[in-house]
DNA sequence: CAACCACGAAAAATCGATTTACCCATTTCT
DNA sequence: AGAAATGGGTAAATCGATTTTTCGTGGTTG
């Protein structure tokens, strides 16, 4: 084709002008799709561009304006499915409106959340998309309000007076966990979490603990909270079943909190669901193919990265009015790691085996 | 402190340089660390930006070098635990020397592999990391070259004739997968994979036929490969037990190849590693909570990206001579999904059962 | 026939930095 | 003492676009 060599510069919308014999204006103006040009002119600007290979420089064509096009995305991380999900949904929905996304992880620290953030506005970012690492009473959120960043705030957030957010209805999930459960029998159930999100957890434990209490008001359901990291969860977790404690099934709040689940039962030699069943908040795609299948509650990624990108761009585009909250729905997959209690060896009888 | 309004326009380099009395270079000198400033004028100009915030414009400094501080990097997906770290590495590391890492999907996809890296070659970015879909003979790698991007290649690549290559060694780490099922007694063995990835599958398997065969010159191995997606693997698994194959032991050569052999295993009722082995390339978190824990290849995300940082800086700074084509050991789990054969109820005696 | 409009395109300003060229005092060297 | 080197700065050019202003031409209108 007319691609030229590798190693000679660039060309610019000067070297296009020039090639068609007109100014870098009428160039800027026929890439741009003005319809003011006459047809001759534009013609010769298309053929140069075809020779040249000539594309637009976004970041120079940015400069003149206040908001650039891009898009920042700041996650706590990814490595798990739910955000790396997210970064790949956030991002095919930039590109449509033609908008590049950086994204970044604060790696679950409120410093360098705050860091990034500094740097997207360095960057002039029309707009952030910020899973925080807490709440949305973060640090982070400070620094948007601060310094007029237009942003949107997902995941671990319920609501907030400047911000529009967009999150799962935890409560409504957890209200049919505990349906399930209690519809199996249970009456002893332990929910394991982090102290630390606490707007999040909270919605869910109460959502829980409304609908089981509601139920079967003489349910007793225990409850485990770490503060920030998982360690201290594992070791919590651990000294629960050590004092002798055995609930009939566990809830855990968030992924990983399932995981340590798993492997305490491991160390334990309990199999779910006979000696003790599990769901946790977050799907994997692991978790349908082990023996047995864990349940799981499914966060709609989708629907809470489209609404939050509309969310967004409808105030890049200047819309004003009250921050929104949205909750989207969940799915709860009751998969085999949910069963009735009263099977395994531990429960009712077992106490010191 | 002195943060200003939200609303008002960011400080330029000008706003400064008229509060502290000197002029815009002076600044610029300032920032940039250049000792020839006489220190009280170096003084007001520490003040003016400390008092109005103000930042350096990371893209209006660009505008005027070739190569911007901006590193591309394009994986196949984000989803998935191997590249959600890798992506995580690479950032830290860009940041480390002052770029900013721009990461973007290509959904195992060539054109949107070739479409990314066209809009990363507008941003101009000073290097790319690209973990090709196939492997480094795809029109992505043939973009690079034809449009002088400096880039490095990594993960489903062995070597290239222009671009350094980093990756994990698969074919030892298939060496030692094999030398541990042989020594557990294997001699009839299933290996999985996708026929698309060729070097990297080759490899795999090549590695491993070599070492079995060498050890254990009588081996079977038998080989399913689709050639683009995961389905269609799903089938031919499917077909292959249908027909009545019997190996005693499956080694998968990527990850969701092992997520399909798990799922084959569930509908036929197998359990690891009784009724059958199990051992993958890439591990993953779950694979150690579950019941039993699944054997796997672990490979050195953090040095995969290091050496290909390295290696790209090198090349950004100038750095010539031959492409290096590196391969990082990898290390393997086994875990309790291998065991010897023969316990099973299908082996030896089953057939029809 | 002069005044007015519309059209299309060129020229110039702008965005926010960096870098080059050049200027003016001192110092240093011969 | 006169020339050259040096320290410390500034104005202006530059990067690659977009946007505003200005300008010339041709056609209408009074």
């Amino acid at each position: 084709m007319a691609r030229r060599q590798g190693q000679q510069r660039r060309a610019s919308i000067h070297d296009v002008a020039s090639h068609a014999g007109v100014s870098a204006a009428t160039v800027s103006k026929v890439m741009a799709g003005v319809t003011t040009v006459k047809s001759e002119n534009a013609q010769r600007v298309f053929d140069a561009v075809e020779l040249l290979g000539y594309r637009v420089d976004p970041l120079a064509s940015d400069m003149r304006r206040a908001k650039r096009r891009i898009i920042g995305a700041i996650m706590p991380e990814f490595e798990s499915e739910f955000f790396g999900q997210m970064v790949t949904q956030l991002e095919s929905l930039a590109e449509q409106r033609g908008y590049t996304l950086v994204a970044a992880s604060s790696r679950e620290s409120e410093a360098r959340e705050t860091e990034i953030l500094a740097r997207m506005h360095d960057w002039r970012v029309a707009g952030v998309v910020l899973a925080p690492v807490r709440n949305e009473h973060g640090p982070a959120a400070a620094f948007m309000k601060a310094n007029g960043m237009t942003g949107v705030l997902i995941d671990r957030v319920l609501s907030d007076d400047a911000f529009d957010t967009v999150s799962a209805d935890s409560a409504a999930a957890s209200a049919e966990v505990a349906r399930e459960l209690l519809g199996n029998g249970h009456r002893h159930i332990l929910v394991i979490g982090l102290g630390e999100q606490a707007a999040t957890v909270r919605a869910r434990l109460d959502g829980f603990r409304a609908t089981a209490l509601k139920l079967a008001p003489g349910v007793r359901i225990d409850v485990v909270l770490a503060e920030t990291d998982v360690e201290p969860l594992r070791a919590q977790l651990r000294d629960y079943f050590a004092k002798g404690e055995r609930p009939t099934a566990v809830y855990s709040l968030f992924l990983k909190g399932t995981l340590v689940a798993l492997s305490e039962f491991r160390r334990r030699g309990w199999h779910c669901p006979n000696d003790i069943s599990l769901v946790g908040f977050d799907d994997a795609e692991w978790m349908q193919v082990t023996w047995p299948a864990i349940a799981a509650v499914v966060q709609p990624v989708r629907q809470i990265a489209g609404h939050a990108m509309e969310a967004l761009f409808a105030r890049i585009e200047g819309g004003e009015g009250p921050p929104i909250a949205r909750l989207e729905p969940c799915k709860v997959l009751m998969r085999e790691s949910v069963g009735p209690p009263g099977n395994g060896p531990h429960s009712g009888t077992a106490r010191g085996t």
